[in-house]
DNA sequence: TCACTTGTGGAAAAAAGTGGGTCGAAATCC
DNA sequence: GGATTTCGACCCACTTTTTTCCACAAGTGA
């Protein structure tokens, strides 16, 4: 299971070094090959092939596709890929989701369980921390979960 | 159970040295690894994994996230990481931590029962008799738990 | 004082991450 | 159509970081 942020960082030549920690657990439960996409192209996300045919399987069974998934299905498609990891362990970032999500320079690569995001690390601080500052509400959940 | 402050320090290279009262409880009840994280960024909480697991669970739990509660487990997961603790008993804190909260110097590591929070010793002690002085509220709260 | 535990610092080894270079395929432009 | 440029795949080598290990200092208690 992935979890927690591992920062990494994409170069010049838009390639992404998915952290070690990460890596280790995607090739092993996974294999190699990954589904890079994103919906709002605010960040991406990469999926192990596995889980992203699981994701396109109860999409699929889904008898009559609403106007909204399907538009949601045409943005992934508009984004999506299927990737593999290079020996160093990268991939490389298509082109249009570099220029949407900001891929470049220092980003966060966030483990969610089955798959993980990337952010661009400065957008994702500001939103968190400075767009959406610590609220009451903030400290109720904290309270709540014991965190 | 954990209780009470012991002081540590956090060297040069970022390791935080878990106190032997503490590394020995949480060694022999939970094992090596633990949950490291922040939710501001102001100090940082250690987790035993079976612990975070456990409050994972929780929060899986909810039904429907709010916003808010989304919001705040992004913040837990982008300062989260996986860690373990070395043969000397310390923990790596990733620089993230590090910078936002201080992690450098004397720091004092609170047990709370199942986990525990590391400050910046200077830190929590401006935030506690400087920010917060002792109040007649404080008073009134010490008379009725007779502490 | 001596044995023992706890905490600290740092060197050496291993692993992870980074930066290019080359080559071939595809796209683009005369 | 042929020359030129761009881009991605693959590979190699270097740098930096992390891990591991060892040894010593300080503190504690018998």
């Amino acid at each position: 299971m992935l979890r927690g942020n591992h920062p990494a960082r994409v170069d010049d030549k838009g390639r992404l070094k998915i952290p070690n920690a990460f890596r280790v657990l995607l090739e092993a439960q996974y294999g190699p090959e990954v589904f890079v996409t994103s919906v709002t192209g605010e960040y991406v996300r990469v999926y192990p092939m596995p889980v992203w045919l699981e994701i396109e399987r109860k999409l699929a069974a889904v008898p009559q596709s609403s106007p909204a998934r399907q538009r949601f299905l045409d943005r992934v498609n508009f984004f999506g890929q299927v990737l593999s990891l290079d020996k160093q362990g990268r991939v490389l970032i298509p082109q249009l989701l570099r220029e949407s999500a900001a891929m470049s320079g220092e980003v966060a690569v966030l483990g969610l369980m089955n798959h993980v995001a990337v952010w661009n690390h400065k957008r994702l601080h500001d939103r968190l921390f400075k767009k959406e500052p610590f609220t009451d509400e903030d400290g109720r959940v904290l309270a709540e979960f014991g965190i």
